[in-house]
DNA sequence: ATCGTAGTTGCAACTATTTGCAAGAGATAA
DNA sequence: TTATCTCTTGCAAATAGTTGCAACTACGAT
């Protein structure tokens, strides 16, 4: 399935409307590839669409996002990033709040922390955007002072 | 040991000064109990000094915040939230993406799961402000469409 | 008690994000 | 194709969060 049929059957399923600004952004999001800002995404998508506005994008991203078409990672502190949903490979990040590294999770290690997760507390995790901070492994050993 | 004492040691180890706004606001938080906004500690702090700025509230909060004396909430989406770090009870939240409620991850199953990351990972989970987003029971069973 | 250094603060300007609202435009049915 | 119903968009204004900088102050050294 293309990304733009991919597109449309997620919207439709939400009642979301399929729009040339929604699709711009899809595509500069899949384009690009890796996490861009909510800004970085404006900036690209308007060259290809000039009248673009900015409400418009931020309005996009959190109806692209609750179709599941994209995910995003709120790492701990400030600006959360969009990336493309990986049908494929839905994994997670590590984020190292020391140096700021970010690391994936793979999919057999998601499964197993969502199935723990709707066993023990009957709560559904959404296996796309999972993410955690910490410490990573240099960073960890680092700070035992 | 008192909150006081607290503030003044576990900013000590990082570096950072005690001064009176921090003490005031991490007795707001304490005192407010749950989870607050940025916006709402500043409401709340000013009360008890006056001059405070909002500049003050946010760089503070990211003090506290490393010096490991409050948590952050960030919901997947917007705003962050924070509140006071419970030494004797470490645990997560699950906060549901369709109705908004938040649920506790109780102490003994995020130890498991920080167990089970470094095991994997190599990586160090921070057992405080472990946020998970997904569907929670209720809504996972409407979202069988 | 006083000094000096470096971390902190308030201020103001700036950037980022959200919201209300009227005009515009997909989707469905006629 | 046309009409119609809503969802969407752009705009502008409001709110939220960040940053540079000079003045201030906690706190260890003297």
């Amino acid at each position: 399935m293309s990304c733009g049929e991919r597109l449309a059957a997620e919207l439709r399923k939400k009642n979301f409307r399929v729009t040339p600004q929604r699709a711009v952004i899809l595509e500069t999001i899949a384009h690009k590839g890796g996490h861009l800002s909510a800004q970085e995404v404006y900036i690209e998508a308007r060259e290809r669409l000039p009248g673009l506005n900015i409400a418009t994008v931020y309005r996009t991203l959190d109806s692209l996002h609750s179709a599941g078409l994209i995910d995003l990672l709120s790492s701990g502190s400030r600006p959360v990033h969009f990336s493309l949903r990986d049908l494929s490979n839905p994994h997670g990040h590590l984020v190292c709040r020391k140096c700021e590294r970010i690391f994936e999770i793979g999919p057999a290690f998601i499964d197993r922390i969502v199935r723990e997760v709707r066993q023990e507390e009957g709560f559904v995790i959404d296996a796309h955007h999972l993410t955690l901070t910490g410490l990573c492994e240099l960073c960890a050993v680092d700070d035992l002072r």
